[in-house]
RNA sequence: GGGGGUGUGGCGCAAUUGGUUAGCGUACCAGACUGUCGAUCUGGAGGUUGCGGGUUCGAUCCCCGUCACCCUCGCCA
């Protein structure tokens, strides 16, 4: 086929009433067709939209016989004359339905074997075929839409943050392995054999010396890739904005992300975001919602039971409380509708959470049923409802456990209970929780850094800190939560050689594996760092959950199955021996063969 | 790594207690039809029931193993 002087006139969705008369030339993909004998119809789609050609009477035998030919999702340039379609048969559900292309030439530009599956807008295959076939996938006009608004939000990011004078900056996609966090992939060397690099689970360092090195507001769209096992909103590689800057203050830090969101919001779902958004210690949350990423859009709050469970007589309750356990729980307003199915299968959750059971009752003008109920008769028991402050007809659940199975359980079944009662709001709830601990307590009883090693200490725990503290020392890290989602998360960083020497010490590295580890950063702070903080927020799980997709596969071009493997690709895949040996590598283990 | 679910023409599903030539819809191909737009009608082609083994006269069905995908726990500073 020879160039042709230009490919296309117009797109096939841009046609309308107004260009009735024109000579146009388009091209795009055949959709759909219909014969009736005598008189031919083609849909074509392409970005813009389907477009419906038509060859009757008053076209040429020869372009009939051309549209007759078609099949599906062949590739075709398309001359002829936009005319209106007669009375009656108008197509108001399409932007295009008002005319139609009586055909004068039609050109094949390429043909298309038969599909995996129908392009269409609603779809019902495996997943894993839509990923072996994603350039089929993304021809769907519900994918097109999909990287269509990530690839808007993307600029109102760059846009809000440029004017805000920030510079973006690339950080290296290949560098060195840090131990801590997450598995690396890694990069052999051929230049130094037995050596590595590593893929980056963050820009962490890099942004940080990016502040080292004067450049005062960094942002970068990051690639990031982790090699642990993934989840349905968790790829090995996927794209957080990550920010930071010099000289400022968490206000500064939260209100700039605040700006961000307001603008993503703002160009994408044409909404205007409340600000100041609010905000809530990570102590606060733990104890009004047992999380540290509460779901503010149910209306039910913890209430510790600490000091009224003792007195009612029921056994678990002191049992536990003896033992050094907690008792918390939470009315559920009008919870009494509630079936007995409906809550057996919240103490079920409180089950899969790691408790033992949930203890409840329902609040009566009679007094209370239930297992609770009995124990409810006395001036304890009618102390125990007012700390809950439930009213007739609701219902109140608790758990008795362990601290931190207390939490998870309770966190869970409220969450369950909030989703049963259809007590959910439908707007949008973000929350600020700051001021997570510095350090926390791994199974083995260690203390261990919660977030990075580099996080500062708030100031005033600063004195306990030093003194060998670790429990109750809080950071300034800080989360942002949007509906229980973790959006992203970020920190005042420490600046100061010696504190973050000090902090490496009370976590029990010795100086010389600090050095080691982070000989890089520890040496750029030698060297005038400027007090610094920032933030990241995870892209995949913040557009998929903004523009209403069905798992953050849906907002990644080209996705990755749960193995981490790429349908498409086929990757990983082995490669030859002669490419192991000139890195200097030998396999231990054989790849297994598939299927 | 643990647990759960799924696996039958391209795709969605069915197949009695283990029993005939594994059916139906859709898509595809061909023919018919002069205003359709989820066209319609007629016909056709299309199957290693994920793979391997076992039990049985006989396996889509029962058993064991394995692979892939999805969900989930561990994990993800």
């Amino acid at each position: 086929m020879s160039p042709a002087a230009t490919w296309r006139t117009h797109r096939c969705g841009d046609l309308r009433a107004s260009d009735i008369g024109e000579k146009v030339v388009v091209c795009g993909w055949v959709a759909n067709r219909r014969n009736h004998g005598g008189v031919y119809f083609v849909d074509l789609r392409d970005r813009a939209g389907i477009l419906q050609l038509i060859a009757d009477d008053d076209a040429t035998q020869e372009a009939r016989d051309q549209i007759g030919s078609l099949h599906p999702e062949y590739v075709v340039q398309v001359h002829g004359v936009v005319r209106p379609r007669i009375e009656g048969q108008k197509n108001k559900d399409r932007a295009t339905g008002e005319v139609e292309l009586l055909v004068e030439k039609v050109s094949v530009l390429s043909k298309s074997q038969r599909l995996p599956f129908e392009i269409q807008d609603e779809l019902d295959v495996p997943e894993q075929l839509r990923m072996k076939y994603r350039y089929l996938d993304l021809r769907r006009r519900p994918m097109q839409r999909l990287m269509e608004l990530r690839s808007k939000a993307n600029h109102a990011v760059r846009c809000a943050l440029v004017d805000q004078g920030f510079t973006e900056v690339e950080t290296p996609m290949m560098t060195r392995s840090t131990p801590e966090g997450a598995r690396d992939y890694l990069v052999p060397s051929r230049v130094r054999p037995g050596t590595w690099y590593a893929l980056p689970q963050s820009p962490q360092v890099f942004k940080q010396l990016c502040m080292v090195g004067g450049l005062d507001r960094y942002f970068q769209i990051a690639r990031c890739m982790r090699d642990e096992d993934l989840r349905a909103d968790r790829q090995p590689e996927f794209s957080q904005l990550d920010m930071e800057m010099s000289f400022v203050t968490e206000d500064e830090i939260l209100a700039m992300v605040e700006q961000v969101m307001a603008s993503l919001y703002r160009d994408l779902l044409d909404r205007e975001l409340e600000l100041p958004v609010e905000r809530m210690s990570y102590r606060e949350a733990i104890d009004r919602f047992a999380s540290d990423k509460p779901d503010l859009r149910i209306p039910i709050e913890i209430v510790d039971l600490g000091e009224v469970a003792g007195m009612i007589g029921f056994g678990v309750y002191r049992s536990v409380l003896e033992a050094g356990g907690w008792v918390r729980g939470f009315r559920v307003p009008g919870g009494g509708s509630l079936s007995r199915k409906q809550i057996t299968s919240l103490e079920q959750t409180a089950r899969d959470a790691g408790a033992g059971g949930a203890a409840w009752c329902k609040v009566t003008a009679d007094g209370a049923t239930g297992p609770l109920g009995r124990f409810l008769g006395e001036q304890a028991g009618a102390d125990f409802i007012a700390t809950l402050g439930a009213e007739t007809d609701d219902l109140i659940l608790t758990i008795a456990d362990q601290p931190r199975r207390t939490l998870v359980a309770v966190d869970a079944i409220r969450r369950a209970a909030g989703e049963m009662m259809g007590m959910v709001g439908e707007k949008d709830r973000l929350v600020w929780i700051t001021e997570f601990p510095l350090f926390e307590q791994g199974d083995d009883g260690e203390w261990a850094p919660a977030h990075h090693p580099f996080t500062a200490p708030v100031s005033e725990d600063l004195e306990a800190l030093l003194g060998g503290q670790k429990e109750g020392i809080r950071s300034r890290a800080y989360d942002l939560v949007l509906n229980g989602v973790e959006l992203g998360s970020g920190s005042i960083r420490i600046h100061d050689r010696e504190l973050q020497e000090a902090i490496f010490a009370s976590i029990g590295m010795e100086p010389e594996e600090a050095q080691r580890r982070f000989q890089h950063l520890l040496e750029a702070f030698r060297y005038g760092a400027p007090p610094h903080g920032g933030f990241a927020i995870g892209l995949d799980r913040l557009y998929a959950l903004m523009f209403g997709a069905d798992s953050i596969r849906d907002v990644i071009a080209f996705p990755k199955t749960a193995s981490a493997a790429c349908p498409l690709t086929e990757a990983p895949a082995p490669v030859d021996a002669a490419q192991l040996a000139e890195l200097g590598l030998a396999l231990l283990k054989q790849p297994t063969p598939t299927e």
